[in-house]
DNA sequence: CATTATGTAATGATATGCATTGCATTATGT
DNA sequence: ACATAATGCAATGCATATCATTACATAATG
């Protein structure tokens, strides 16, 4: 039987929430309610976020991405990539066929 | 003097509707109308692409990536670039200072 | 010159993001 | 145990974006 790989193709990318729910913030020491004000957002912004009922959005990632100093590509990749897993595996593109002359 | 850097971080990134309408299309022989059709959108949606006076989204990505043949990846990348570029060029993240414990 | 292709405006349906408010539940600390 | 703080979550309102459809004017093509 052979070892798992790192990355199943399967199984649904990590929401960019987790990572601040169980790394950042208990990290920072910080209550939802400062952490959204450092960020300039509010309270339910976060809280959803850190529940996975928010997506990223390209200002939040770059809000993100200032605050914790390691800039917004990291956080927005992660949600793209979540959101083209989410998007294949709704279907609805089987019409699609691959061009030839492409 | 200094030769020109390949990426000039001030130049505005180029937008994905550029590369369909400079590169893609044209090696297709392919009208607006049936570029439309075979992505599944309507000619505006394409016209309107081309013209850069609209975004990839990520169902766009989808589409362009499997009629294509290269994936969604590259469109949205390029059209996160485009993003950031322009939330930076419009400022507002001034108050944002980052924290010293992440 | 007739046809086709393209740019663009207007409209309506649908979806998303966010702030605010309010309230119930769950920690926390003294 | 109790008072306070923190969190989850629903509801509302506002602003914005996508997309299809329709319509029309201009440009390109054969």
């Amino acid at each position: 039987m052979a070892t798992k790989s790192l990355r199943d193709p399967n199984r649904r990318p990590t929401h960019p929430g987790a990572i601040l729910r169980e790394d950042v913030l208990p990290a920072l020491h910080m209550t939802q309610q400062k952490f959204a004000d450092q960020l300039g957002v509010s309270r339910l912004t976060v809280s959803q976020l850190l529940n996975e009922k928010r997506r990223i959005t390209t200002d939040l990632a770059m809000r993100l991405g200032k605050l914790l100093g390691n800039g917004p590509e990291v956080w927005l990749h992660m949600q793209q990539t979540l959101d083209l897993w989410e998007l294949t595996q709704q279907g609805g593109y089987e019409n699609l066929r691959t061009l030839q002359a492409a």
